[in-house]
Order: C-alpha cells, then structure tokens, then sequence
DNA sequence: ACGGGTATTGAACAGCCGTTCAAGATTATT
DNA sequence: AATAATCTTGAACGGCTGTTCAATACCCGT
C-alpha cells in the first residue's frame, strides 16, 4: 500500500488562494496600499471578502505575499549576472555587466504582462515612508543590493564608499522612473518614447549609466 | 470718497487658511494622498475639520492648492537656470548647466526643513497612475520639462529625439529618487551616505550624469 | 459511507472616511 | 450702531474600511 503525499489535493484548494494573489496586484499597482481595498481585489478575483483574511491572515499578509512570490526571481536574476559580470577579468567591460546585472531583471518585468505590475507596486513601496516600518525591502532587496554595491567597489577599485553608493542609487533611481512612468514620457515626446518598451529602455539607459560610472569627474567630488 | 479695496483683510482670515495649507504638506509626504486624512491634516494644524473643506473645497482641493503653492518656485529657478545654461556658447560646459538647472532648484528643497516634505509628494504624485487623472504635472510641470529636453537637443544636435528623452528621464528618475529615500541609503551604506546631505548628492550624481551624457555610446542605440 | 479537517460563504461588526449643515463668532461696510 | 459678509465651530451624515463570526460546503483517508 503506497502511502500517497499528504499534502491537500492543489488545484482547487490553491486555486482560490492563486487567484486572489493574481488579482491583488494589479489592484495594488493601480491604486497603491492604501487606496487599494480588499473589496477591490476579492470582486477581481470573484471571491468573498472573508476569503482573503482566511487564507493571508490581513490585507497587510497579502500583499507582502506579493512579494514573496515576485521577489526571489528578480534577485535570483541579479545573483546570476553577477556571477557573469565577476568571471569577466577586464573591469572596463565588467562594470557593463554589474549595471546590466541590476537593470535587465527588473526592466524585463515591464515586458510580461500580469508583472508590470509588480514593478509599479516596488517604486510604490520604496516611496512610502511607511514601508520601513514594513521593512519589506529590507528584507527581500538589500542583500542582493549590498552584493551589487561590492561589485561596482571591485569595478572601481580606488572610488571611496561614497561615490560607490552615489553611483548604486543614481542607476537605482533612473531605473525606478521607468516602472514609475504612466504614460508622460509618451506624452513629453509626442509619441515617440514608449515606456513600455523595456529593451529599447535598458540600451539607453545601460549606455548613459556605464558611460557615467566610467567617466565621472572625480575631481568635483574629492572633497566632500 | 475713495473706494477702499474690496479686499477682506488679510491677515486674520487667512492664517487660519496658511495653517491648514502648512501643516498639510508633511502630513500628505509621509501617508501619501490615500492615507492621508482630513482630520490628521485638522489635528496638525488645530483647527475644526470642517474649515478644510470650507477653505479648498475638498480633501483634493487642498492638495492642489499645495503644489500650486510650491511648484512655481521651483520652475522658476529651472527656467532661470536655462537662461544661464543657453548664454553659455560652449556646448560641452552648457550641458552642466542644464543638468544643474534641472537638479538643483529641487534638490535644495531638501536642504530647508519645511519644504523636503514637498519633494516626497512630487515623488508619490508621480508614481501613483491615478495622478493623470488629477493632471497636476501635466499642468504645472510638463511645460517647463519641455524648455529642459529642447535645451538638451541643442547641445546635441545630432541626437534622435528618443535619445534626447531618454537622457532627461534617467535624470529625472535618478533625481526622484533622493527625494523618495527615507533612510535606505544611510542604512546600506553603513551611514556613510545620507541623502538628506543634498549638495553632496547634488555633486555625485550631476558628475555622473553629465559624464554618462557626454560619453554615452550611441553605437549601441543607434539602431532603434 | 462516514467522520474530520479544510475551504468557502454571506452577514455583521465597530470604526473611520470626506463632506455637509445650521448655528455662532468675528470682521467689514454702511 | 446696525447690517452684511465672512470665518469658525461642533455635531451629524451616509458610505466605505478591514476584520470577524457562525454556518455551510467540500474533499480526503479510512
């Protein structure tokens, strides 16, 4: 007699919880934490409302599940063109791979559908003052973010600690106004920039941002 | 008989009016629009709810009202600033100074106690989707980002217009994000950086954004 | 076929939301 | 001094918030 796994049969007990997850995002991304209800999300997901708080203990509980599930591909994403970037000996052509072990993962969200969500959701959450007393962030991104610090400080071996994390959050930034964006950069160039269009959006910034880091005139910024 | 202005005085009936509007500011920057309520705005400035909506209409009345306020400050700088930069005949020395003029009329902002809380709205305002709605940077702040993309054509005129866009928003995007930092870059640097330090910051990341501009490789965008 | 744990449901909870209202206080004009 | 206009106040409004609860439906191992 084969005892058969003991875990509960997945597809129909999962399929709710599944479901209200997937709903819960967009809805998070459009309306932010606050202003997103979880009347909002059970009606997207077809569910009752008791529904959520049964199977995520709070609206707070959903959306950090959020980012369980969307978090570790990213990061992993990050380890792994880190580890690229590290087997590249030449440091001028290593840095390219640090700023694009950083960028890709993330950009390449915009292009998936149902996660260009998430990236809104990520831009919201680092602009609320709120979240570091959730401390999701501090959780789930500043280890990989320390790991990509040390390897611009590699890339860079007599920067001091200063201009390694000016630099970090400076690509940071540039690559946070792109899950940011709503449609204006459409609107400021008449059509002509698309925001969504993550491939074009990581060659021109990758191109800006690399050649930065390169040719940053230290001299400004001995002193302070 | 002259006619005296028909003018109510000004003093008494608007300090009541200039408080609310005070006390607002920091109370939107740190919950956002959302979670930011009425009566914690009244609390703040000690006044009765209902004079908030007597005053500005709504909850949204008065969060225009604050932008209106404080944005046309920092646009004038801008415009100012590029008035410096096109006096400046030599291109490569005129690109600083339209990178100055963007960055620093808002990174000064940090610098004065009352007014860092205005940099956080503009970032929230910004990441939220339903701010098109409300068309507060279509209004206030898309003309002058206009002048600021025609003042980086002209010092390269042989750039696309994807190219010159892309260029402002990866500066836009690395200047929003020192206005949304609450105490992330302190706490991965060690406390090396703080980002309310923002002449520092205004150093760093003008030198590597002006270097990036200069030396982009445009081979590898030339085709899209 | 039956018992037991899990999943689902609809209704109800207290609490807070933005806004409104009528009444009173204050100021300006005649 | 009397009247009109503006400002301020406290209480109340309906509506929506996240969460809880008891009751029901479901599926599994036996």
């Amino acid at each position: 007699m084969t005892t058969k796994p003991m875990k509960k049969r997945a597809e129909p007990s999962e399929s709710a919880k599944a479901r209200i997850l997937a709903a819960a995002e967009p809805v998070f991304a459009e309306w932010g934490f606050d202003a997103a209800t979880v009347r909002k999300i059970s009606e997207a997901a077809g569910v009752p409302v008791a529904l959520i708080n049964y199977h995520f203990g709070s609206k707070e509980g959903l959306y950090r599940a959020i980012f369980e599930t969307r978090a570790p591909t990213i990061m992993d994403q990050r380890i792994a063109g880190l580890r690229l970037a590290r087997a590249e000996p030449d440091l001028d052509r290593r840095i390219d791979l640090v700023v694009k072990a950083l960028i890709y993962p993330m950009f390449s969200l915009r292009g998936e559908s149902p996660s260009a969500d998430f990236g809104r959701i990520i831009v919201r959450e680092m602009s609320d003052p709120q979240s570091e007393a959730r401390g999701i962030f501090r959780d789930m991104f500043d280890p990989v973010a320390d790991m990509l610090t040390a390897a611009i400080a590699e890339c860079f071996p007599d920067w001091t600690v200063k201009e390694v994390h000016w630099a970090y959050h400076t690509m940071l930034g540039a690559m946070t106004i792109l899950m940011t964006d709503n449609g204006r950069m459409a609107r400021l160039s008449n059509g002509e920039v698309q925001s969504d269009d993550w491939e074009e959006a990581a060659l021109h910034m990758c191109a800006i941002l690399v050649a930065g880091l390169k040719h940053r005139d230290r001299s400004q910024t001995r002193g302070v």
